[in-house]
DNA sequence: TTCTATGCAAAAGATTTGCACTAAA
DNA sequence: TTTAGTGCAAATCTTTTGCATAGAA
């Protein structure tokens, strides 16, 4: 995302106000970068602000979200947990349309990350997930 | 998944009983290809076992996980969605202990997919995730 | 002064839990 | 006969919604 001052900016382009919740909720997300659920924001807020809602939170995720300034970490479902009857290590491609999900049983070996970008993490898998448009969905 | 065959052994092998709801469900699920939710299977067990209930579908499911022969498609966040500030494309490392999760800012240019394997699919993007233990979950 | 944002409480959807009853072994 | 599984209802968790009030423009 942008700079708070950016956003709020774009806020009042928009005709959206700019709130002391609002500003204050850019303003930590600006430096954010442990990818955070609702919840998470909520509790970071309320230490500074102590009378802010769930609520308000979550209206204010849905507009960044609207533009375009935070994205939801991708998720292969929005109906609750899907389940995969191949348990072998395998990647995924998935119709953002439709939701459909088919499995690609081969090896990447190029997919490697070099020392400084691994964190001294200790690598178990990867796995690669294509996004796309499946040929039905393509048809309308 | 194996066989419902070997599934129902390792079941017997395990003292868990076979009822005629476990034997359907696996069943069904033997040849699914579709990652369904629970609901989905739920939905599809109904239709030739009308009275099993929602909670035996929650619990078949949770025994066959346990017993590795399910996997849920991954998902980077178990309380709820997860925002990142980072609106560029990007890849992502994440800590499967503590679920830290990490930006990774760069191309591997070599994830292409043959076209027999694209399905006819028109693809927008592909992401990767690493899965592995950050150096302080190591350290535990 | 107008109209959007806020906060509360209730609702909704997915999943889990407690418990009495059923049925597999 | 024993013990685990089932089904129901209630509970829990995340997110959304309805609505009266507060406050930004």
């Amino acid at each position: 995302m942008q700079s708070a001052e950016t956003i709020i900016r774009l806020f009042n382009q928009k005709g959206l106000k700019i709130t002391p919740q609002r500003r204050l909720i850019v303003e930590l997300l600006e430096e954010d970068e442990s990818h955070p659920t609702a919840e998470e924001l909520y509790q970071r807020v309320i230490l500074l602000m102590p009378d802010v809602s769930q609520t308000t939170i979550y209206n204010t995720i849905r507009e960044l979200v609207a533009l375009g300034e935070l994205t939801p970490v991708d998720s292969l479902s929005e109906t609750g947990a899907r389940f995969d009857t191949n348990t072998n290590n395998h990647h995924h491609l998935f119709c953002i349309h439709c939701h459909n999900l088919v499995d690609i049983e081969r090896d990447f070996p190029d997919i490697e990350l070099a020392p400084e970008e691994i964190k001294e993490y200790q690598i178990i898998k990867n796995q690669v997930t294509f996004y796309g448009i499946c040929k039905e969905c393509q048809e309308n």
